[in-house]
DNA sequence: CACAATAGGTTGCCTTGGCAACTATTATAT
DNA sequence: ATATAATAGTTGCCAAGGCAACCTATTGTG
């Protein structure tokens, strides 16, 4: 019997996703691409669907305003992406990813798809319905808790 | 049947971890605490076992020597921790908690108890080791990822 | 013993990511 | 029609967290 005091789930959370984000540095840094993890989130979101505005990026990638104007501040510094003004709305942008931006994601995609693979080594595919269910419900309590 | 790449693996790790650090800052206002969960994980490994090296603290929380280095630095400022200088080992500090940080923990530990049990809320002792085992092997996954 | 390697920490420079406060635009309500 | 609220994004300030370079103390080896 595992106590509710053991279960740390935070910390098993925190070094899970830290891995993961150092492999994704480590990935980068061997195809010679100078990108973040979380410029990759937005790069890979903005290939399958291009247009994006900055809320719409910043609900895929659950991050707040500020933290996702920067990232797309340093996208555009390295042109992969750029800001066009929106006719409809002027308080919009719509982000899209520039040639430059479009070339390092398809260099980029082949080795994340093997790292994607190779992260779910050993585990099934019920594993992942297990894993998707129980980590959804922890995020589910925590916005829940009062 | 769900593709590899559809599993996004990390996102699913980066918005609960995300949610899990919120909602303990949440809690650290509402109890009206000025400490930062990381701080926390600090000071709570330092109520259990008194008078640990950086590097311990380090391998606990899983954080690189910077990062303890200036967690502790934020810790020391607010009076919580203090560095002693180690007379075997004058490379190695031991940082032992403060009157005040074992107060500080004190309060905050019954409401701490409290969210780790919620989090868990709807989910049972199986699916503990479920998420233990699969968070687990996705650590190692990334951590052999050539 | 001397010199190299390792271990424990720190500093600098950068990105990410909290919060709060701010501007500007658009939508809603009276 | 005008006040008010909501939406989209930015800026400032700070903590956390990468990496590389650095310092000092300790340990290992020829």
């Amino acid at each position: 019997m595992v106590t509710t005091s053991k279960k740390k789930v935070g910390i098993l959370l925190e070094q899970a996703n830290r891995n993961s984000k150092l492999t994704f540095i480590r990935v980068f840094k061997k195809l010679e691409v100078d990108i973040t993890p979380e410029q990759w989130i937005i790069l890979d979101a903005l290939y399958s669907e291009n247009e994006l505005t900055q809320t719409q990026l910043g609900d895929i990638a659950y991050k707040n305003k500020p933290t996702i104007s920067r990232i797309i501040d340093n996208t555009c510094h390295k042109n992969y992406t750029k800001r066009k003004t929106c006719a409809g709305d002027r308080r919009k942008f719509r982000i899209h990813l520039t040639a430059k931006g479009k070339k390092l994601v398809e260099k980029c995609t082949p080795e994340i798809n093997k790292l994607r693979n190779y992260s779910w080594n050993g585990l099934s595919s019920a594993d992942y319905m297990e894993f998707k269910r129980i980590t959804e419900r922890i995020f589910e309590n925590f916005t829940d808790y009062k």
